[in-house]
RNA sequence: GGCCUCGUGGCGGAGUGGCUACGCAGAGGACUGCAAAUCCUUGUACGGGGGUUCGAUUCCCUCCGAGGCCUCCA
């Protein structure tokens, strides 16, 4: 099965062709944790997991490496570190575990490697020496620069000629670069902020540099897919390509870059001063937005509804659907114990440069048709279909818990009561006590619980939430 | 100013040179004590103007509109 990607580096979608099919290498960039991920954020990763579940169906389990970094060192985080009063290591341990909870919780399976980049400072000397060894890179004033006019073809990514950028640059220059395009390696820290020993003075590392290190420690000095958030295809990719393919010679840094398009949130752009900065933290654990907490299953659809290359609207009404749906679906692929194959609908659609949108469409075709096993295994392939769907029949008497999805009895504070709210409400039935009745079914859905009579004279409830 | 993306039915949102997207909402019907759930049926579309073509929503040009990037924001 050939998967098709568009590549950002052609502008075109293609074949993908991994340089070793028992090594497909995928690195993505990971989050700074000075602050918790947003729901935009949360989209790339989202995007990137399903790339990833779809490499190892296609090419197995074993023969995929998925590395995605923590940027634990950077200006952001200490100021932020300064401005709460903590130390760095505190602010960064808290902010990354937030960042793991908030990521599992919208299903996304663990990357084979998280490296941080405090980890890595060796492997950044060692690319910033080979730079200024090789006349690509030179120490100014306690800072190293990359040498941007030394690479001829800068700016293939980004699609930006040199002498372009050079023309249209509104940057204030600092006087100890050569060329205003020259970007930093490495820089002198002030006193109070992390420092590390370098043949350049002691100083920390530029923003770039991290994941030019990360990626070759990890997977190499060339790999296949490069992943990450639109925004970052200039500079920070445009200058990871610089600082890889000139400290190694090759041709490319990866053969595949991929980027995904930004989310807005309720038409509007997100923005700490618009006060719609939605955090997957307080959709997950908070009613804050739309008035509920939400599953992560219901993020996730509601995130892959959007092809990941489209803009996308991130709204209430969109996640009450995806909800909606969700609920439906489970209650239908529960039934099914096998799971087969996805179809085959579904893999030519996610296979065409990750159609999740068509894949979608596919599974409500499955649902249609009735097809729950290959349902199971198509929504396996987005991260889905983990949902549990409790439904009880009862009759006078009699309560039992139907679906295949079912192991145990849950156990809600309101469970005992509404068993016997609704056996209150069989006996109002039979005595044909309308007004009764529905009394007691409107309490019912008040706490959760969706009620529905059956032609035999049964009842049968499900938790909605 | 430069580079780039997008403009599809009430809403969301795929896709295609000629053939139903799909979902939600809406309408009608079946079922129900009433509902809910489910099932059946059903309507509405490709920003404007040119061009290429037997034929364009789908390719080209142009205009209008929306948005992104051009100093570390996915």
């Amino acid at each position: 099965m050939t998967i098709r990607l568009y590549n950002t580096l052609t502008r075109s979608k293609g074949a993908f062709r991994p340089i070793d099919a028992d090594n497909v290498r995928l690195y993505v960039c990971g989050p700074t944790v000075y602050d918790y991920i947003h729901i935009g954020n949360g989209r790339a990763f989202v995007i990137f997991d399903v790339l990833y579940r779809l490499l190892r169906h296609v090419y197995g389990e074993e023969h995929v490496r998925y590395v995605r970094n923590i940027t634990d060192v950077d200006d952001r985080i200490n100021a932020r570190a300064a401005e709460r009063g903590i130390s760095i290591r505190e602010l960064t341990e808290e902010t990354n575990a937030v960042f793991q909870a908030d990521v599992a919780g919208l299903g996304c399976l663990p990357p084979d490697a998280q490296p941080r980049a405090t980890e890595h400072i060796e492997a950044m000397i060692a690319i910033i020496a080979r730079l200024v060894a090789s006349g690509h890179a030179y120490a100014a004033d306690g800072h190293v620069l990359f040498d941007v006019p030394s690479m001829p073809d800068y700016g293939r990514l980004s699609r930006r000629p040199l002498d372009e950028m050079l023309a249209g640059a509104r940057v204030e220059v600092a006087p100890y670069k050569r060329s205003e395009m020259d970007f930093v390696l490495w820089k002198p820290s002030k006193p109070g902020e992390p420092s590390w020993e370098s043949p350049w003075g002691p100083g920390r590392p530029g923003w770039h540099i991290e994941c030019s290190a990360m990626s070759w420690n990890h997977l190499g000095e060339i790999f296949d897919i490069h992943g990450g958030g639109i925004d970052l295809v200039f500079p920070h990719h445009e200058n990871e390509i610089a600082q890889t393919r000139c400290a190694f010679g090759h041709e490319a840094m990866a053969n595949y870059w991929m980027h995904n398009g930004f989310l807005q949130v309720e038409h509007e752009k997100m923005s700490k001063s618009l006060g719609n900065f939605v955090t997957v933290n307080e959709l997950l654990n908070t009613q804050e937005f739309g008035g509920r907490k939400w599953r992560g299953d219901t993020l996730r659809l509601a995130l892959l509804k959007t092809h990941y290359r489209q803009p996308m609207d991130f709204t209430v009404k969109a996640l009450e659907e995806a909800e909606a749906t969700l609920h439906d679906w489970a209650k239908f692929y529960t039934q099914s114990q096998e799971v087969l194959e996805p179809s085959a609908a579904f893999m030519e659609a996610l296979c065409d440069d990750l159609n999740t949108t068509e894949a979608i469409a596919e599974l409500h075709r499955l649902h249609a048709e009735g097809d729950a096993a290959a349902m199971k295994a198509s929504l396996g392939l987005l991260g889905l279909g983990e949902r549990k769907v409790y439904v009880f029949d009862v009759a006078p008497g009699r309560f039992s818990v139907r679906g295949e999805g079912v192991e145990t009895p849950i156990l809600l504070p309101d469970e005992q009561s509404a068993k016997s709210t609704i056996e209150e409400r069989l006996a109002a039935r039979a005595a044909r006590k309308w007004a009764e009745s529905d009394r007691l079914r409107n309490e019912l859905v008040a706490k959760g619980f969706a009620v529905m009579d059956n032609k035999d004279g049964t009842t049968t409830w499900e938790i909605t939430r």
